[in-house]
DNA sequence: TGCTAGTAGGGTAATTAGGGAT
DNA sequence: CGTGTCCTAATTACCCTACTAG
């Protein structure tokens, strides 16, 4: 499916990011800080993510097989 | 509020997991380490865990009996 | 304009990761 | 073989006040 523009892009606040995470919006501000998140400002200088972005990173392992 | 999150998927802390089984936290992170355990990294390299994981394991052993 | 909740920022304590030895 | 404890380094959580979002 070609990627349609960006009209569907969803931001989520810090908030919303450490939720998913189980961390302290700090956290989330310190990882955007880090370059480790993509963070769009707000004209007042807060923070805004990419729910895409956000999903892909909260990616796990599915249980792997086995180990050795 | 605009965005909501479609799974409210509850992580769980090394510690919380730790208590629920009576263990040491660096037991959980042995069992994720094994595949035992689904494990979610945050960005900064530490573990969460799926609490419905955690409570389906805590509840799997309704005592059949006990011999030999 | 004023209001409430959330966020930024800095600083400090607690938790976690990783390896190693018992 | 699995678990609990030791260590150091890194990450995260909570404290505060001021400013922004809606």
């Amino acid at each position: 499916m070609a990627a349609r523009t960006n009209e569907t892009e969803t931001l989520l606040t810090p908030a919303e990011v450490a939720e998913m995470f189980r961390v302290d919006p700090k956290t989330v501000t310190r990882w955007a800080k880090a370059g480790k998140l993509t963070s769009i400002r707000t004209l007042g200088g807060h923070r805004r993510y990419r729910e895409a972005e956000v999903r892909a990173l909260l990616t796990a392992v599915p249980a792997p097989r086995e180990a050795e």
